[in-house]
DNA sequence: CTCCTTGCAAAGCCTTTGCACGCTG
DNA sequence: CAGCGTGCAAAGGCTTTGCAAGGAG
């Protein structure tokens, strides 16, 4: 996946340091299918080397964030999640059930962002945000238990 | 304000002890406009006693959510705001800027609703939620802050 | 009288911070 | 060589927990 290899181009072009560090957590979370906790880029970045802090995960992401090469969102659970911007605008559809996660895409994300700014004068950010609900499957299972329960 | 009467009420015949902290701490979350912190609630129960402990603040909140009398929501930052269920369904909306929370009526969370259904089978959880945006008033601010920098 | 609730303080979780050393450029 | 970036460990904020005493029913 060449997309890891633009945001450490950009970061480097910015003036910051290339460490192998950095490197590793960059791929890491470029990898990464869309979404994906500091604790989980930590554990795959310790796969490869020892030579990895925690602190350093959060301050990589923290640059990232800042530097607008990757976002973060806050769960409804407290969990924070991070990805890429290459994901580009999408909104979390989070299972409290089976704790998924899925995005909704982009239409939804303007159409929602139209409507606040329209009734309300609102400007969200809706890069990356985050529903919670029950996502169809778990609704089927749970629709399937009341059923039995109930005959 | 009869509503923290009805939770009272609802707690005592579901077997639960009705002791003057829990009393307090639903009148206050009652009162609440809308959305009110753990902390700011024992702020408002200590002006009326020094016979209440945040714990027990903790323990009512996650008691009134777990029997459905109150909501809690994540707000973007990492703060969680409580509600009583009385408010019915609303959408915060979280200025980034001055940290105020605003609420999108009913008709907008059922429109978006209805579209995580039909598009994803996704059974949204409105009740409380919460985006992060920009509110028209800091909004103005910034433009207005642009031009002067700008000209 | 029974045992649910409380207060207290300590622990817990996740994240951030200060400092000296090491490595990038 | 200069100074940014790292590891380490401790601190930080908010929330939860264990335990004994107290109060509701």
């Amino acid at each position: 996946m060449p997309h890891c290899h633009t945001i450490i181009q950009t970061l480097h072009n910015l003036g910051f340091r290339m460490t192998p560090q950095r490197e590793m957590i960059i791929e890491a979370i470029a990898h990464a299918e869309g979404h994906i906790t500091a604790e989980e880029i930590y554990d795959l970045v310790k796969e490869r080397t020892r030579a990895v802090n925690v602190a350093t995960v959060y301050r990589t992401l923290d640059l990232l964030v800042e530097k607008g090469l990757a976002s973060r969102a806050d769960l409804w659970d407290g969990r924070v999640v991070y990805a890429t911007s290459q994901h580009g605008s999408h909104i979390h559809l989070v299972c409290r059930q089976c704790g998924d996660i899925f995005n909704a895409d982009h239409m939804l994300v303007e159409s929602l962002g139209d409507l606040l700014q329209t009734n309300y004068g609102f400007s969200a950010d809706l890069q990356h945000f985050s529903i919670i609900g029950l996502c169809a499957h778990c609704r089927a299972e749970q629709e399937q238990g009341s059923i039995n329960k109930g005959g």
